[in-house]
DNA sequence: CCCAAGTCCTGGTTGC
DNA sequence: TGCAACCAGGACTTGG
């Protein structure tokens, strides 16, 4: 699933291939995955724009294009986000893609078929195309005037690239009734946490993901502070978690499903302790938690 | 048939 | 009692 790790994977390997460049013609546009936009529209107003950068605010993909249009991507369940070349005509389940032009100026000069950069994606002589695929169409493609203010407002700080407190944290998590796992998914409280992240930072903090939330410690929301910075810092690291569909802009998998602690590990033994791990629902996700360390 | 799980929406509950 | 905030659960999607 991708959550903040593998959408800042993503957002990164974007950055390294699409500023500057320009968005020829959009080829796929999927209109149950479109919002804020027609698909007429959509293929109206993207060709001759430049991809000015790439932003992450949660889960959701930001890229500012020239004449303050955005174009904002969620990958929802299974997701995925490829930069390819002509292979792309043979992928199922494309719902979006656009072929992408060299900057006019300051690129490298239109070389011939000669060039050594033959046969590399984005060389002189090739098409790039960045691509869109999603089996479950959970996946959505936002255009709009100015950042999409909609869907960015009610969203609460970054999980990880955002300055926040364990004294903010306290504050949000104060007197609600709510079990700790559905504050932690809630993207209004902290942005980018979802079902994976969740079980392995509840696992982590040895808090059980049935405790109110507003029942915490300070010392108990001190360590939770600091484990979801952890445990996203190191899904980052690994680039992301390929249990399922996740793979990156070149189709790699990340290695976070290595590290798995508690997540689909419902019948093995807690590494901490031995007890075997249980699994239940809450904030009706399927939820795998150690019942003895995890209180 | 149920399960997986992102977000959005609805309707019921809680508490000031 | 009124009302807003809060919270649970369903809809959507399709392959295993």
């Amino acid at each position: 699933m991708p959550e903040l790790p593998e959408v800042e994977t993503i957002r990164r390997q974007l950055l390294q291939a699409l500023p500057g460049r320009l968005i020829a013609e959009v080829e796929e546009a999927d209109l149950f995955m479109l919002r804020d936009v027609t698909e007429e529209e959509l293929r109206r107003r993207l060709p001759g724009k430049r991809v000015e950068s790439v932003q992450r605010r949660g889960k959701f993909l930001i890229l500012p294009l020239s004449d303050s249009l955005y174009l904002t991507i969620h990958l929802g369940m299974t997701g995925q986000l490829l930069i390819l070349g002509d292979e792309a005509q043979a992928l199922t389940h494309v719902r979006f893609s656009f072929r992408l032009l060299q900057p006019a100026a300051g690129g490298p000069p239109a070389g011939t078929g000669a060039s050594r950069m033959e046969g590399a994606p984005g060389g002189p002589g090739t098409t790039t195309r960045l691509v869109f695929r999603d089996v479950r169409k959970f996946g959505r493609v936002h255009l709009t005037e100015g950042a999409p203010a909609a869907r960015l407002a009610p969203m609460g700080p970054d999980a990880l690239e955002d300055e926040w407190t364990a004294a903010e944290l306290a504050e949000s998590l104060r007197g609600r009734r709510a079990p700790l796992k559905a504050f932690l998914l809630d993207q209004r409280r902290l942005a980018g946490i979802g079902n994976i992240y969740a079980d392995e930072i509840l696992w982590s903090t040895r808090l059980s993901p049935l405790r109110p939330a507003g029942s915490l410690s300070s010392e108990e929301i001190a360590v939770l502070a600091r484990e979801i910075r952890s445990r996203l810092a190191e899904g980052v690291r690994l680039r992301g978690c390929s249990i399922s569909d996740f793979m990156d802009t070149e189709g790699r998998a990340g290695g976070f499903q290595e590290v798995l602690q508690a997540y689909g590990r419902h019948g093995e033994a807690c590494s901490r302790c031995g007890t075997t791990l249980v699994r239940t629902i809450v904030a009706g996700r399927g939820t795998a938690y150690c019942p003895r360390c995890q209180r």
